[in-house]
DNA sequence: ACATGTTCTTGACGTCGTGTCAAATACTTT
DNA sequence: AAAGTATTTGACACGACGTCAAGAACATGT
């Protein structure tokens, strides 16, 4: 066999860095191929097809990101854990300039958007499995504080509500670019759910 | 001058029914010109270019949903307003099949997207209004209820937390399509919200 | 009624993006 | 050293956006 000419992980972050700086739609292969060094069609052998590279890209962001979560989600009494949670999901999306915005929540809203099944179903999925993970971090976060004391509600019914405020908070961000603001619904959100049991 | 083959309003209809089916990268206008019985040249004449239409038909949209919203706000006790409100909310982006998300977080996460401002920034700008006109309208819906001893809570801080949730509720709706689990986290952000005042 | 002018329509063109294919290439294995 | 296999490379087909000049349809002024 002939080698690779190119680290199949280096490729990966690059696209994934345009991914999210451009879009999907909004990426061509010919920038990836350029910015890697790569011809074209080698990427298509490598990778198959566009939308299968970024999914391959994401699913690389994903285990990152989740790893990432979890430290943040590991340590202190249940508002630190949670302030720190929703400070790295903040974070996360503020990240580069101009801020690149979710990355699950703009490939979700943009590949979720053709009528054929096709691959976006298989995208569809990956999204909805970080988010699914992400949501069960929170719960398990959450039944421990309730174990000791420092929650009372459900801790199922409380994380949908978190997760749903972070991917509220995603869209906002696009709208306004208002870190402050975003800060100010998070440690609200936090209170809400300390105090009354989410 | 010679008078247009066309109506101006059904064609901004049309063209925003296929942007909500198949996204605004996803609709070519190919697609629209042929649906419209119109031809490819005369769109560029008269809307200037893709990006404009989905403009300007966004915008048609815009108003009608808007007055929509006020009127569901406009009858019964503060729990039965807010109650409409997410009703519509929810069953606004789960019209048509496949359910075709919310327009507005759709166009904000595909549209905000690209590097350079040009147009991209006269689109966010519209969406962001919209989102901003609704928060308004929730916000006066709270303040009233106040005044009549239904809610207690800070109106500003609440409305942004209602919005923020709808908008979690748009890209939700994507990633997993069960509407019952959206209502039922939008019923548990109304209790939070009368309850404890949001 | 007819010529003039203005706007809309139409079809051809240039450019760019995706995806495919066959030929050339570089390494491994026998 | 020869055969085999996977990668690279460049050409190709196709569709999308956007532009342009020429033709068509109406309003207006004489």
């Amino acid at each position: 066999m002939r080698p690779r000419e190119f680290d199949h992980d280096d490729v990966l972050r690059i696209a994934f860095d345009q991914f999210w700086r451009k879009g999907v739609r909004g990426t061509s292969l010919s920038d990836i191929a350029r910015d890697a060094g790569v011809q074209r069609g080698s990427l298509y052998n490598a990778f198959g097809s566009k939308e299968a590279l970024f999914l391959q890209a994401y699913e690389r962001y994903a285990g990152d990101y989740l790893l990432a979560l979890q430290k943040a989600l590991g340590t202190g009494s249940l508002r630190k854990r949670l302030t720190a949670f929703f400070d790295l999901t903040i974070t996360n999306f503020r990240s580069g300039s101009p801020p690149r915005g979710c990355p699950t929540t703009r490939g979700l809203m943009e590949l979720g958007a053709a009528e054929g099944e096709g691959l976006d179903e298989e995208a569809r999925q990956a999204f909805a499995h970080l988010i699914s993970r992400i949501t069960a971090l929170v719960q398990d976060t959450l039944s421990a504080g309730a174990k000791r004391g420092e929650f009372k509600g459900n801790p199922a019914a409380a994380a949908l509500h978190i997760i749903t405020v972070t991917r509220g908070l995603a869209v906002l961000e696009r709208a306004y670019g208002d870190e402050a603001q975003l800060r100010k619904i998070a440690s609200h959100t936090i209170d809400l759910v300390l105090e009354k049991g989410g």
